[in-house]
DNA sequence: AAATTTCTGATTTACGTACATCAAAAAATC
DNA sequence: GATTTTTTGATGTACGTAAATCAGAAATTT
């Protein structure tokens, strides 16, 4: 049988009120005392039943969640995980809340962050900007003991507890990698399709794609970074234009959304090139299926929103999380490996999405 | 506040003791008062705490693992993880065993679940060998009341309630995906390298391997299988015999264990063979580092042991599993996308290993 | 040594459920 | 209608921890 606080204090040789002042930090305890019963804890290899602990406190999690608005199809599908993750609230005793801001408003984020804080939550999931006020807010919410995790887009010198999102660095280097395989020595230039050279995800994604094509395979030509501000009519303007300009354009890779447009441009080339573009939604799911792109380079919203939860909960509870366990991986997705549509999947507006 | 068994008991008009005679199905209860009792557990969705009954109930999940002994690098794998697992068993009321029995011993398997059946454990996780009557054993684990998930290895025909591991033939079919696009316009046949046609995980890879490459790329030759028994040494002789009858090998799929054995033979090659292997070990590591393997396809034994854990759980409460949470995915790593080397990875022995 | 402050023990209630016991009520049987 | 059987209610204890109260002991200060 693993030892209670009931062993605790016959142990130590005190009462049982003092062992639950140590445990709980509660003042009144001499520092022998606290020692006496500290090591007894170790010795008999005590931990506490959080699952005892919590139905005694009737605990609850308050998290909140900070994401960005706007019509970008995997932030939807964030919010969207966020909500099936609240239909198991009651069962494992979180209360979530989602507040939404502007895009790359470090202000708002920041006031955002601020107000949340306010009401002590257990603790906070933020889809980082990458400005010097957001690290302090984050820092500022940390001293005031609410656990933070950054999501998605990391800012670690915010001193955050965790990060729940991939490598974006790896990201980019595993599509550059599979593009010069996958074109092999085939020649012609390759085009690079992003959001925004503001954002730090693309930026290290374009990193990560540039240095692994240049490094492992023949010298081969990136042309400059087409700027589709995740807007698949701009996309599909730019990449048609690219397209015109470049008659042996062998190979593009869409490091951001918009992939709906790309899809259009490239469908109406009537030569093979090679695609490898970010996140399965119905568009990339359907584009990998008929052969218009090659591969999809995926993070899964719903085991970062899981993740998450499980990172809060263990940092308010001062528990270790299992780190392999909250690896977000990259998915790598071709048209044979492709998991079964579900219902919770990424569903995108017809016109204007991914 | 979720409602309790006392809102239940007020709702219903009934007292505390019939709420709980129905709760947990005790007997004693007309079938009106229960119907009573259910329509108001159905109109306050009322969700039974698992904390506090388990609390109550000084609940433990005692559970059973049964895998193949051997040497079977992937296998041993997956026994650290159970025992890594085992470390958390506190924490999360389970009390984990493993039985290991001959490997592909249908009858040492069928004594094993017997035996494990007969102490009666909250849930049974078994890597099966394809055989009716491992069927049937699991079939009466089941009609026993002890929850069953397959491991690794599936048997659907024995209606065990969940199976944990990857799909086979997308994995194969993967592989062929990727072979196809990595040798491109290049001629050449490719072989692939088994452990064994006995194994129905290896067979369906193949069946997924052959489709994949011969559906969507030129008319390539696969040659015959090479059975290395996941036997490094006799895997690396029948890898050089091959080359040596087939100066223009293309790639090698190797679908088993023994890459050990395969490296050492690739690698006295002064040519470029493309190779996909799967199962991410020290050896894989460093040959995908060093560039003689193109791809390895991993499935995660410590995410499929925690998976059984808590599927097994879930099916010993009757509570509904999280779908997309419990499929496992096949991992494809590149050289570019390796994880960081962590304390459980599977290293293996000197000499004779994976 | 007396007064004060700080620590510690003993005890109680609570969280939501499980489970057992015994009495009382209702239903079924004769 | 009396008897037996079945069903229901009332109540208490337990699980392991939290949190509060109050009395008493120990340490510290005067």
């Amino acid at each position: 049988m693993r030892p209670t606080v009931h062993d605790i204090a016959a142990s130590a040789g005190v009462s049982l009120a003092t062992v639950d002042r140590v445990l709980n930090r509660r003042p009144g305890v001499r520092a022998v005392t606290r020692e006496k019963v500290e090591a007894a804890i170790e010795t008999l290899g005590y931990v506490r039943d959080m699952a005892a602990a919590n139905l005694a406190k009737s605990r609850v999690y308050p998290l909140v969640f900070i994401i960005p608005t706007g019509d970008n199809p995997f932030m939807r599908g964030l919010e969207a995980e966020i909500a099936v993750a609240g239909l198991r609230s009651p069962v494992d005793r979180t209360r979530l809340s989602v507040l939404t801001v502007p895009a790359f408003d470090s202000a708002a984020l920041v006031e955002a962050i601020d107000r949340a804080v306010s009401d002590v939550p257990a603790g906070l999931a933020v889809v980082a900007v990458d400005a010097p006020e957001v690290a302090a807010a984050i820092a500022r919410a940390r001293s005031a003991g609410v656990p933070v995790v950054t999501l998605v887009s990391d800012l670690a010198a915010s001193g955050r507890d965790h990060f729940v999102g991939i490598d974006n660095i790896a990201a980019g280097r595993t599509a550059g990698s599979l593009m010069g395989r996958f074109l092999g020595g085939r020649p012609g230039p390759v085009a690079v399709l992003a959001g925004s050279m503001l954002v730090r995800d693309h930026r290290e994604r374009l990193q990560g794609f540039t240095a692994a094509l240049s490094q492992d395979f023949e010298p081969r030509v990136i042309l400059d970074v087409l700027e589709g501000q995740d807007d698949p009519m701009l996309a599909e303007e730019l990449v048609a234009i690219c397209c015109k300009a470049h008659s042996d354009l062998a190979g593009i890779y869409s490091l951001g959304a918009g992939n709906s447009g790309l899809v259009t441009a490239i469908s109406a080339q009537g030569r093979p090139i090679r695609v490898i573009a970010h996140e399965l939604t119905s568009h990339t799911r359907s584009a990998l299926k008929a052969g218009l792109i090659d591969a999809v380079l995926h993070q899964d919203a719903g085991h970062e929103v899981r993740s998450a939860i499980r990172v809060l909960k263990a940092k308010a509870d001062g528990v270790a999380v299992i780190e392999a366990q909250e690896r977000i991986r990259i998915d790598i997705f071709l048209k044979d490996n492709l998991p079964l549509e579900q219902a919770g999947d990424v569903r995108e507006p017809i016109g204007r999405d991914d």
